[in-house]
DNA sequence: CATGAATGAGAGTTCATTCAT
DNA sequence: TATGAATGAACTCTCATTCAT
């Protein structure tokens, strides 16, 4: 059978996706994967080296970008107001998990187990996400005196910026909108912001606090 | 090798617990728990009828209790005032979450994979979650004039009481405290009190809600 | 089904002898070997934690009495006359290899395919063996002007050994009689005695060596 | 990418001799052979018709040049001397296997592997080779009374030929040099040739067996 | 001729479960 | 009750082979 070409690669990764996040990683066989993408099992150990391997393309294919979002921003600190690179790499971010969002939330989910397999490429990750959210952090914070340690913002942030992907059941009803909405974003940027100001001191173009948190509860 | 009665058994789900929420319900196999309960695995198929029936047992000894008590308070509408019902039923889901952290975990994650095992019982007892949280919400809101659908203060108070065992990390350090330390239930529960209050609008006994909202945020 | 104890485990060991040795290790699948010993494919894992287990115990079964037969004789130089000492070994070792033809000749064709696996414990043994050789050898030569170096002699006489059930064909052929047949071993033995006493020195109850060469062609 | 004519299929059989010999066929893989050889894998199938093709060819290229010494010497037959014609049938036979070592090693011990695979092509070159064998020694044998049945010595010539390359560790060590040297050829046919001599009862140019033994042991 | 994609058969292995003891 | 042996199903992966380009 004549396939385009790229298409069958693209269609094994697709189908991962969309079953990893349904059934979870351990739960997926490659049986299911290749049925559901319509191709010859033997293919994913052609293009992947293995199941681990479509996993860790997977892994790959959600970090990637997601960490560029956060170094080209941190890249841009030298030459732009830190609080604006903060604020854009968290638009960024939250643009690109809106768009991945099946994959998001498998990700964010499946690397709180301890599955052995594919621990160092998580932790290899994960270790540059905290770099540049420190560096971002902390060039924000560089003229202010301190309220909270670093280390406590960088969690707040992640926490945060995974919170609308990991409970999006909980994220949507609270807000009203759910990540899949058009404006939710925004929104959520917007309540980012705000929550940014409050402790970078940066507050030039917010709206008073309040509104946010009665909108909020 | 003689054992007292009863130990077995619980050892095995003591040891399914804590494996379960490690390595997830897939990870783990009956040997990997027999080994860890130090018993013989045949007597996982003995006593729970296989792997599956284990799961079940996990799940009972989780929504039992914490069904308990939803029921219990909503058994006391008629006698009592009803957000007092619905404050004690809050905390006393907490409580009890907090002293079965690994347990609350893994079901509220598992539960978010598409099993399809264990799929009716784990409906029907969300079923009966929502039926009791919509009844102890309605009667705190009875002479209220409802701002909110109440199906989405049942989603809004669902996802309140799992947070901090599904995102212990970010609320923990959102909070300054985490769902481990002695005092985080008062917080927590003072924190969805004013939340309660916000849209009750029975504020007896509450500070006004800005001062939560710049705790929080 | 129920079987003898330690039945299953014997019969997978001798229907993989029967197996390897006839169609290689590489040939012979587990199913095979399943299949001849009319067990489960499972128990071969179970038993031997894998094909690969399994001919490492052939190896070991293998070993580890032949070794003994060396070993044994080397602890006997200290009280025992070099030279029978290494008589007695040779023998022992003739007899082992021909009551075990099938594993005997199957190990010494599949040591010489550079396997990979198992490499480890074959050349453990394998330097055993040369360690034993050479003690026996130094000690009958002890009082002797070597004519020749000690390597030498040991690997002709591994030679020797090894020879009837690696070449059996050839050698029962021009021997007019092969491994399996009654009086083989005391023939071969014979002649290796009379080659042993060209060197050693020691050639009290010999024949001319004149009478085994023209045998010999 | 061109290549010059032939090139491609040499290079694969070259891979292949050399695979085949130090893993065993069936412990090589087309893989194997095409990323040594530095082509596609799917080349083998074009050229051989598949990996038993390959396997095929190589024996063939063995047993083609092989057979012909015999084959030749056994039509000279009728215009020379018997035992000549058989002393240069070895000679050549043996130059032949030297020239090709790994090959002969690979062939003589694969065939001991009951490979089910080129059965029938084996059997009919064994065949041959005993046709062949067996006109020559029956005509050096012409008009001797025969002290052993003919059977006998064409299994002794045939393991005699086989043997420095079978046992190449053997024989290297027992004769005080290997296959691979420059004079070895020459020292083994001349053993040979008093092997010959010592039942065809034709000695005019061999110095008296004794000294052959007492070199052999 | 040469290649990369794709396939089906079958390999080794794992696993939950059963059963006689 | 508790256990070790044994099983069948299913999983991942490898491999020789085919085919369109």
């Amino acid at each position: 059978m004549t396939t385009q070409k790229g298409t069958t690669k693209e269609a094994i990764v697709e189908a991962a996706i969309a079953l990893f996040y349904a059934k979870g990683y351990k739960g997926t066989t490659i049986r299911d994967i290749a049925s559901e993408a319509k191709i010859n099992p033997a293919n994913i150990s052609y293009y992947f080296k293995g199941k681990q391997g479509l996993l860790e393309e997977c892994l790959i294919r959600f970090f990637e970008p997601y960490l560029a979002c956060l170094e080209e921003e941190t890249g841009k600190l030298e030459k732009d107001q830190a609080d604006h690179c903060l604020k854009r790499a968290i638009k960024r971010v939250l643009v690109f998990q809106s768009e991945h969002k099946l994959l998001a939330r498998f990700v964010w989910r499946e690397i709180s187990i301890d599955s052995q397999t594919s621990r160092e490429i998580i932790s290899s990750y994960l270790m540059k996400e905290r770099f540049f959210l420190k560096n971002l952090i902390q060039a924000t914070l560089k003229e202010q005196k301190m309220a909270f340690p670093i280390s406590m913002l960088i969690i707040q942030l992640k926490g945060i910026l995974m919170m609308p992907y990991v409970n999006s059941l909980y994220v949507s009803e609270v807000w009203g909108m759910g990540p899949h909405e058009p404006y939710f974003i925004d929104k959520y940027h917007l309540m980012i912001s705000k929550w940014l100001e409050s402790w970078s001191g940066n507050q030039t173009f917010v709206k008073p606090i309040e509104s946010v948190a009665s909108n909020h509860y």
